[in-house]
DNA sequence: CCAATGTAGTTCGATGTCGAACAATATAGT
DNA sequence: ACTATATTGTTCGACATCGAACTACATTGG
């Protein structure tokens, strides 16, 4: 949520604003994509699908949540739900008992692979609505930005 | 939530990895602001207090989640909260009476005159940590990037 | 004038998020 | 070794979001 609509302005309101379309569009892309998403599978579960495939898996859960920026407490939920779907299986960790090993399953990796191709089209189509080539110059940007909020929470 | 990172690859798989970026910057920053925020005053009630003082007061519940992008029930649930703060009137709309009429209170504006220059030095310390420039330069991919959505959405 | 449709708002259940409190375990410092 | 501190994960309450079902009222077409 966010909005609104200012005419010529200081560094800071021009952030204000930036900062509005960002929580907007990540609202609706994020809206949009759950809407094509498989089954019962949210946003949140796919996006620790994907981690752990790209990544690989068996990552404790603290690794996993700060690596997506989220709490702890996100994380135990959102495992918790990916593991009830049969999609990842959480072990012990012999080393060091209070930590807790996350692995995909064979349906976490199918449930993933279809959500990829589920995604594809929606992807596409924006890739047209939208400048390639200036969505890849805004990129360093946006990490840029991550990083300094990153740096600033601590 | 949202992460990850690649090589040097296609247009959609950069728009994924931006799609990404986005949805943590606008989770980071979300949450950087509310934790300056004064009270009890959560970020979306804020944006909806900011949308009214700017934009002018006595809109319906409908036409502020239209603009703000949001359902109909969030914004039923974020007024009712403005309103248990007593920063907001709501009043019935006597032309239609299905409708209800949304008026900022005099608490309402000093609250968020509060947040306003609680969040200056946040904003200001981001503008400083991200060259300005570019941040204005991508506001335009931004605004096309909500407009598409918002579009496709329908 | 009435029936069919459309629109404004509320409610509900599922999901997600944070942050603080808590238990279990590990590590460090003396 | 033992105590103090740090880390890992869970739980809980408050807030937010969506989308679908539902009520109340308005508008449109015959």
């Amino acid at each position: 949520m966010s909005e609104d609509t200012p005419t010529g302005e200081s560094d800071t309101a021009t952030l204000f604003r930036f900062l509005n379309e960002v929580a907007i569009v990540a609202q609706l892309s994020g809206n949009a994509f759950e809407k094509v998403m498989p089954g019962t599978m949210t946003l949140p579960q796919f996006i620790v699908l994907n981690h752990l495939v790209r990544l690989g898996d068996g990552r404790t859960p603290l690794r996993i949540a700060n690596a997506l920026q989220v709490s702890k407490g996100a994380m135990t939920n959102t495992l918790g739900h990916l593991e009830r779907a049969g999609w990842i299986a959480v072990r012990p960790d012999d080393v060091d008992r209070r930590s807790k090993r996350v692995d995909l399953t064979g349906a976490g990796r199918e449930a993933h692979a279809a959500a990829i191709d589920a995604l594809g089209p929606e992807l596409a189509w924006l890739a047209g609505a939208v400048p390639p080539a200036r969505v890849r110059a805004a990129l360093p940007l946006m990490e840029e930005m991550r990083r300094a909020l990153d740096v600033r929470r601590g």
